[in-house]
RNA sequence: GGGCGCGUAGCUCAGCGGGAGAGCACUACGUUGACAUCGUAGGGGUCACAGGUUCGAUCCCUGUCGCGCCCACCA
């Protein structure tokens, strides 16, 4: 006996054992001999993560997508893994040292760290993992990798020196993106330019003196958004406010880097201050004389028309600097602290006042509001201005991010992104939704060097060795790299290897093959590769799915996937992105616990329409765990039926109409499930389950079945054609629905094997649906059982909707009349009477060739039936129905006369449309003639 | 500044060049022997707005308004 209902928890836990067991997910497990492989590598996860929505949407996807391909016998591997997530896994540990009163990363030192780290991935690493296995994520367990393993390493440092030979990498002191947060270089990707706009408001020569209590209050809550114009002095004159031949205005949103001001750059033909061209200023609070200098970057119509500019703080200024060889000034260290004593290039030519050194070490923030009051106190500061600008936040430190001056490892990827973007340009790899190949082609056609380093110890560390006199090897290995030395040297000498790791994404972006066991040739190599289908979402486009077409086309000469499906981000219900730092993150693992994972997967499917968002919603969830509930149920009612996987069935010799027409709406939800799934319309195919489960099999068939099952006037042989029919379906129903609910459709599966006949399918292994076969039930098409069962589904419907309309009590019995039935619908009526009878709650059916009086009318598919209710039914109610129904078909009469009246659609028209309109009209009208007669009897 | 997407029932969203859909919510009725995590019936939408193309537009094109996102720049 099944259970009275469906308890997700217990059978989830069961399930997932039955397929280790089985090793159901070995790859190629299952498969046809010389079966296509089809093959998907996981986004790896965050070695430190645990499974948030996107990871249960992403994973669920691919899962529908490896079980239904599994079922149709392809070789499949789904290869999982995780990635060992550099800065966020660092900061993990670091929290955890922290938290445990341990000595500090730094005090430690790194062998020791690492260790810590290590030891952690081993203790919590397997959490997401296990998560993913809840969610019931058919990958390959055993061939599970982690990007610092071994085989992987290998792998990264035989890219790192691959592309170095290729001279594609280099090593080079330019500006960088620095987070002082975790110091350490991060790529512009990793860049999140936020919106700031700030409150404090003040001009020189107005109403209020500068307050520099107020300032200090508005900049404690946001340091930004201020654009602050200053007077610098030129050199020479005698500065006066108010004569604006002593001095040059600038305006910058950054005020404490002018310490490290070199120049100030004017636009050659500003009519207005282009004759200060030539000139110099002097440095306020400095003391540096810096060059006023002609350059078109220098916008006239902009600001004050002048720019200060700070070649080491800024990127444009950078440039600029460049240009026109000025000094480049650093005035930071690691942590944006004002860096002055003991700073040559800043004491090179500056007088500085004492108040300005004593700025030394002082946070940028605190130097910036400092640095506005002296200005002031000086009577230099002209204005400060609210101003709407974005400043740079590291994406995953939160803090601004500091261009500072460094040594930094660069790829040139300029090259591969060329391959990368002829390769979607020529069709090998193919986009879905496809408008995301355009932002994948403007990203890549503007690509800027990769900044690879970071300094940070978790990673895989950069493969290049330092000789005595800064000379660098780039090897495999440090035995590689001294041969180098030697060659190079003509002797042996101390290498230091570079400190450095790599970007967590440059070993992301070789997983393809990496996880498949390059640079070894191994079979899985060969055969996988290039992998069927990617799915991921458009967030990581670029820090991803583009690096890895770079890596693949260059290491392995092929697209690393066929297909990239992009798919929604799940929001949260107000369509915000769910992230940690806004505490809006809806934990999948408590809906998986209260509504079980097949109910969150059927969601995520039923939800993941291309090109829009998902907005999560718990009563969706909600709405189809009811729906497991309801396969549940139905499945019950067979057992208790009889209903038992039959020995020999065969669907195609099936007799009755009624189970005809089920097999033939199976293989109509079949045909769209199959078309679905494979071109990532998951919902469709979703919609398409459900809608044959719940719509047809529950509402429809298995009422109609309820007097067969009970033997109610029918021989034993129809009655065991339909119970075999029964099972046959929810078999069916178990292999349609598993790519979406696996759990539930192989406990089902399970439980069927046990009361019936072993099932002998055409191939596969048939004690674990996950292996069966996906059927292919085109055969099973069936448009004169259609015929049939969908006149009387119709009449019971039309019956129904009277009686309710003409306020019939639900309890009440009533006789039923066909009028003039013809002699195909009465042999229909006989042989589903019991049916009618009860679905339609008819006391009796009669055939006459006039309605009698005092009753409802309808009329089905061209026959007519009545309703004689006398005293029961509200005869006003009925009259109203009718006149209404007459005043619709008028209507649609009149729409449809008009269309065919019209010589231009008569001659534009393709003639099938044309066609379908005359019907139409055939039938309204026939309709309006019966609907006529119907009234006119009530009057 | 460049780009992408979205405005369809109270809510969340499908759909789409030829008769407006689902789930939830709502209303009425129903403890019929699978299921109240249920059943039956019902109400509810000038498919954002304005033009255009077309025999025909919710759907295609243009524009407007509103909302969201991505990229770039920002003295």
């Amino acid at each position: 006996m099944m259970d009275k209902t469906f308890e997700p928890a217990a059978v989830e836990a069961r399930i997932s054992k039955a397929w280790d067991e089985a090793q159901a997910f070995k790859a190629g497990r299952g498969a046809e001999p010389g079966a296509e492989p089809y093959c998907i590598v996981i986004p790896p996860p965050n070695v430190t993560g645990s499974l948030h929505m996107g990871h249960a949407l992403n994973n669920t996807l691919q899962d529908v997508l490896c079980r239904f391909e599994r079922m149709r016998g392809k070789d499949v591997l789904w290869q999982p893994g995780t990635d060992h997530a550099g800065i966020a896994t660092q900061m993990v540990v670091e929290r955890k040292l922290a938290a445990e009163n341990k000595t500090d990363r730094r005090s430690m030192g790194r062998e020791a760290f690492l260790e810590e780290v290590w030891k952690w991935k081993e203790e919590s690493g397997g959490t997401i993992v296990n998560q993913l296995r809840r969610l019931g994520a058919s990958c390959d367990w055993s061939r599970e990798r982690f990007t610092m393993d071994e085989g992987l390493s290998a792998a990264v440092l035989k890219v790192f020196v691959g592309l170095h030979k290729q001279g594609l990498v280099y090593r080079a002191k330019r500006l960088v993106n620095w987070d002082p947060k975790f110091q350490t270089a991060i790529s512009d990707l990793e860049v999140l330019q936020v919106e700031k706009t700030g409150t404090f408001k003040w001009q020189r020569g107005g109403e209020e003196a500068f307050d520099a209590a107020k300032l200090d209050k508005a900049l404690s809550r946001d340091p930004n958004g201020h654009l602050y114009y200053f007077n610098y002095p030129l050199e020479g004159a005698s500065y006066d406010a108010d004569d604006a031949s002593t001095f040059i205005t600038v305006a910058t949103t950054r005020p404490e880097t002018m310490l490290g001001d070199t120049g100030v750059a004017v636009h050659p033909e500003n009519e207005k201050i282009g004759h200060l061209i030539g000139r110099n200023a002097v440095l306020p609070l400095v003391g540096r004389v810096i060059p006023i200098f002609g350059d078109d970057y220098a916008d006239p119509e902009k600001g004050t028309g002048a720019v200060k500019i700070t070649p080491a703080h800024d990127f444009n200024d950078f440039e600029v600097g460049k240009r026109h060889q000025l000094d480049v000034v650093n005035i930071l260290d690691g942590e944006a602290r004002i860096l002055l004593a003991g700073n040559e290039d800043f004491l090179a030519g500056a007088k500085p006042e004492a108040e300005t050194l004593s700025l030394d070490g002082a946070d940028r923030f605190v130097a910036r509001r400092r640095v506005v009051e002296m200005m002031a106190a000086r009577g230099l500061l002209v204005k400060v201005e609210p101003n709407t600008h974005t400043v740079p936040h590291g994406d995953r430190s939160d803090v601004v991010i500091e261009p500072w001056l460094t040594d930094q490892w660069y790829v040139d990827v300029k090259p591969l992104a060329q391959r990368s973007i002829k390769a979607v340009q020529d069709g090998r790899t193919r986009f879905t939704p496809e408008n995301w190949t355009k932002v994948y082609y403007d990203w890549l056609e503007n690509i800027e060097p990769w900044c690879v380093s970071r300094q940070l110890w978790w990673g895989h560390q950069i493969p290049a060795w330092y000789g005595p006199d800064g000379e660098v090897f780039v090897a495999e290995s440090e035995a590689e790299a001294q041969t180098l030395a030697m060659a190079h040297y003509g002797d042996t000498v101390a290498l230091r290897r570079d400190e450095d790791v790599l970007d967590t994404w440059f070993s992301s972006a070789l997983w393809p093959f990496s996880t498949l066991g390059w640079p070894e040739q191994t079979a899985e190599l060969k055969h996988y590769y290039p992998t069927a289908t990617l799915v991921t979402a458009f967030d990581i486009i670029f820090f991803w799915v583009a690096r890895m077409m770079m890596m693949g086309l260059n290491f392995m000469d092929e697209v690393p996937f066929k297909d990239v499906y992009i798919h929604a981000i799940v929001r949260d219900e107000k369509g915000a992105k769910m992230s940690k730092s806004k505490g809006n993150v809806i934990d999948p693992l408590t809906l998986v616990d209260k509504y079980g994972a097949d109910a969150l997967r059927f969601t995520l499917s039923a939800m993941a329409a291309q090109g829009r968002d998902i907005k999560l919603s718990t009563q969706r969830v909600e709405g189809y765990r009811n729906f497991a509930t309801k396969i549940w149920n139905a499945a019950r009612f067979a057992e208790l039926n009889g209903c038992a996987r039959a020995e020999g069935f065969d669907p195609a010799s099936v007799k009755q109409p009624l189970n005809r027409w089920i097999l033939s709406e199976a293989a109509q939800a079949a045909e769209e499930i199959t078309a679905g799934i494979p071109s990532f319309r998951f919902n469709e195919a979703a919609g398409a389950a459900y809608r044959f489960v719940w719509n047809q099999f529950c509402d429809w068939y298995l009422e109609l079945a309820k007097p067969v099952l009970q033997g109610e006037g029918v021989d034993a042989a129809t009655r065991a054609e339909t119970q075999a029919t029964v099972a046959y379906v929810i078999d069916l129903i178990c292999q349609l629905l598993h790519p979406f609910m696996p759990f539930l459709t192989e406990e089902l599966w399970a439980q069927k094997a046990e009361a019936g006949a072993p099932r002998k399918l055409a191939a596969g292994d048939a004690s674990l649906v996950c292996l069966t076969r996906w059927p292919d039930l085109s055969a099973l098409k069936n448009a004169a059982a259609e015929a049939e069962i969908g006149f009387v589904v119709d009449l019971i419907s039309d019956i129904r909707s009277v009686r309710s309309e003409v306020n019939v009590p639900a309890g009440t019995q009533a006789p039923l009349v066909l009028v003039n039935a013809s002699p195909a619908t009465r042999a229909t009526i006989e042989s589903w009477r019991p049916m009618i009878e009860r679905l339609a709650r008819v006391s009796d059916i009669a055939f006459e060739t006039a309605a009698p009086a005092q009753s409802a009318q309808i009329i089905v598919r061209g026959e007519v039936a009545a309703l004689p209710l006398a005293g029961l039914i509200d005869l006003d109610a009925e009259r109203s129905r009718l006149t209404k129904e007459l005043a619709k078909l008028d209507q649609d009469i009149a729409v449809v006369e008009k269309k065919l009246g019209n010589p231009d659609f008569m001659a534009r028209a393709p003639e099938e449309i044309v066609e379908e309109n005359r019907e139409r009209k055939a039938a309204a009208e026939a309709r309006k003639l019966k609907v006529a007669e119907a009234l006119a009897r009530l009057a």
